[in-house]
RNA sequence: GCCGGAGUAGCUCAGGGGUAGAGCAAUUCUCUCGUAAAGAAUAGGUCGUCGGUUCAAAUCCGAUCUCCGGCUCCA
């Protein structure tokens, strides 16, 4: 009979037949036993469902195991209900709210009641969770009646649980049990606890219960697992690897920035080292944008604010502004953004379509307030400097900017050697979160899309994460240890013309709005250079390097001839500094190294005689002695074609 | 703002109810040296701040500020 079968499609494309109601596990076991032993869970037309579940209809099948990222969902998200049986091993009074997998473990939202668990626990927890582990314990699904799981969670006096069971429909409610652990969960879980072989809690803090304030403040563990010890090694690994590239360590070692209680908090100081690389970030875009047509302005720090109450932005972000303060009987604020200087000066003349695009840029600081609790380093600042600009165009010129400022973007980041993935955000159904009238928002997206397509990019759509006023392009770039950023965004903008009643004169003789193209690459200063630190791991390319050789001479009788070598760089504007004191030419090399800086020439009597320079390339170590000039050569080319590598092999 | 952790010399950190310690850095002197640390001497701290307990507080308690890991937020 036909109907007895079922036809199972592998994601390499192989079909194979199976009997109605095979279990996910049975398949893997017809593939290899290996596959068997390792699968995790699987995925039916694109569900992902426990291993021993019956499959009843045709279509695609995946085994997951650890290699893909379902498999590792699944596993960390049987690891939350492990770690939650351990905790209410230790304590059995324990609430338990939600245990979701993420991009790197997984947490719990746990409600200990009176008892403070602080973060010397967690080494006993985790020695729970893997002795239960151990125990092989199978992950059991069972259905249940709304009824039942609430009068479950009411006898154990889990309020949280019964919230969450009030909003589930009934016939949908499972619960998951391994051990003496039952949880309210819709699955899947792997097959066991034993395949669980190493787990490290990683941090705790508080979280409120629905993310929502006024409610009870639970405590968060957060944890890893792996299938094998040796994975749990590598992932610390990692970890300290990010740790020794932290910005805020480098930083300060570096002399990019610091901070000062008596400036105040969130507002950081560029000490010269900083200043330097952060002026060479800016002469790079600036320069960029000069050849795209860009004219840079300069507007003031603090403004009446009557322009952001003609803006919008206030009092709608008035949370997040620091507050007015008072002048001649009128109110000033400063500046949260730039946009609004923009547009009056857009407006201080009568503009004609021959004048658009008007492309107005500049590196503009704003000052927003900021959490305290959410401040961090350079990348998140109560003042900081956006590189921005806005474009104002007409609707016919709309897709032509729109491409030239991805392509600008992209640029950007190729010069930095990261990769840029790319979101379309657009808006969704909900009419109240969106300015503008629907018939542009429809023309701007479709214009968005049709752009991407021309360019061939390879992007993503994300509906419902437009702004307010326009739908956006994000870009969003990985660092050397693969870790995303969301850095600059193209966001189109419909609503500021109309609050700024901007117009030009059509070749009709009649006023029309025009449109704004708000970007900005890098998003802010202080942001992209904490990126880029830890992307460089603070060994910058030579071109933005704050000090790109220093030359070491042998002993004090050469200083002369290197003070001659480094003028010869100096006069072209190469950063470099003559290490002079009377320590010995390894302790001269050993500051250089650990200074991180990309060039030593030592220089002594072979040297100065024949008028070389013996090179030393940072983490290289020694690549041999070239003549001044030719040395002089390869290290202008390769500041001037922004090199991401030495051209010293 | 909330939960948890932490503030001791410029940096990294030890100590801990009886009045302050190391290494590196700094300064001075000696050394003039060939690819990751020359030697010696000197100087440097009201132990984040304020208050309390005590004969005595850097140490115990409270408050406060700052920083770190998260939560919430991010035009």
């Amino acid at each position: 009979m036909p109907e007895d079968f079922i036809t199972l499609t592998f994601p390499d494309g192989a079909e194979k037949e199976y009997k109605k109601g095979i279990s996910g596990y049975e398949v893997a076991e017809s593939i290899s036993k290996g596959l068997a032993r390792n699968a995790l869970s699987v995925t039916v037309n694109g569900t992902i469902q426990d291993l021993d579940a019956p499959i009843t209809e045709n279509g695609t099948i995946e085994i997951n195991t650890w290699d893909s990222e379902d498999g590792q969902y699944t596993f960390w998200h049987s690891s939350a209900h492990l770690l939650a049986e351990a905790v209410q091993e230790l304590y059995p009074d324990a609430k338990f709210g939600i245990g979701p997998p993420i991009e790197n473990g997984f947490y719990y939202d746990i409600d200990f009641g009176d008892k403070t668990v602080g973060l010397d626990d967690l080494p006993k927890i985790e020695e729970k969770m893997i002795e239960l582990a151990r125990n092989k314990e199978e992950f059991k699904r069972r259905e249940v009646s709304k009824e039942e799981a609430l009068t479950f969670y009411k006898e154990k006096g889990n309020e949280y649980k019964v919230d969450l069971i009030k909003d589930l429909e009934d016939g949908t409610i499972t619960f998951y049990e391994q051990g003496d652990f039952t949880d309210l969960c819709k699955g899947p879980h792997i097959p066991n606890t034993s395949l669980i072989k190493a787990a490290k809690l990683t941090s705790m803090s508080g979280a409120y219960w629905r993310g929502d304030v006024d409610s009870k403040q639970l405590t968060r563990i957060y944890g890893i697992t792996f299938p094998k010890q040796k994975m749990l090694k590598e992932y610390l690994e990692q970890l300290e690897e990010a740790k020794k590239r932290d910005h805020k360590k480098l930083g300060k070692e570096l002399g990019i920035y610091m901070m000062d209680r008596m400036v105040g908090s969130g507002l950081p100081l560029w000490l010269p080292n900083g200043t330097v690389l952060r002026r060479t970030l800016e002469a790079f875009l600036r320069d960029e944008q000069k050849k795209r047509g860009y004219k840079e302005v300069i507007t003031p720090h603090i403004a009446n604010i009557e322009l952001y109450e003609t803006s919008g932005h206030y009092p709608y972000y008035k949370d997040s502004q620091f507050d007015p303060m008072e002048v001649d009987d009128e109110k000033y604020m400063l500046k949260p953004m730039n946009c609004p200087h923009h547009h009056r000066i857009y407006s201080n003349e009568l503009r004609s379509y021959r004048d658009l695009p008007l492309r107005l840029a500049e590196f503009g600081s704003v000052y927003r307030y900021e959490q305290s609790g959410e401040l961090n380093g350079l990348s998140r600042v109560r003042g900081f400097t956006q590189d921005d600009a806005h474009i104002y165009c007409t609707h016919d010129q709309l897709k032509g900017e729109i491409k030239s400022t991805i392509e600008l973007t992209q640029f950007v980041f190729s010069t930095f050697g990261m990769p840029v993935d790319i979101r379309l955000s657009f808006r969704d159904d909900n009419d109240k979160k969106y300015g503008g009238n629907n018939e542009y928002w429809e023309r701007a997206q479709q214009e968005i899309k049709e752009v991407a397509d021309e360019m061939d990019l390879d992007y993503k759509v994300a509906l419902g994460e437009a702004s307010f006023y326009g739908p956006k392009i994000d870009f969003i770039i990985r660092d050397a240890i693969g870790r995303k950023w969301q850095l600059g965004t193209v966001q189109v903008d419909y609503v500021m013309p109309e609050r700024f009643d901007l117009t030009y004169v059509g070749s009709d003789n009649n006023k029309h709005r025009p449109v704004i193209i708000h970007r900005a690459p890098f998003g802010s200063m202080e942001r992209f250079v904490s990126i880029l630190i830890e992307h460089f791991a603070g060994d910058f390319p030579l071109w933005l390097s704050p000090l790109q050789m220093k030359v070491l001479p042998i002993s004090e009788d050469f200083n002369s001839y290197a003070e001659e070598c480094a003028a010869k760089f100096e006069a072209e504007g190469v950063r470099v500094e003559v290490d002079t004191r009377s320590e010995m030419i390894g302790g001269k090399i050993r500051d250089a190294e650990n200074a991180k800086i990309p060039y030593m020439l030592i220089v002594g009597a072979k040297e100065q005689k024949d008028r070389t320079v013996s090179v030393r390339r940072h983490k290289k170590g020694d690549i041999g002695t070239f003549s001044l000039d030719e040395f002089f050569d390869k290290v202008m080319d390769e500041i001037n074609s922004k090199s991401l590598i030495s051209n010293h092999k």
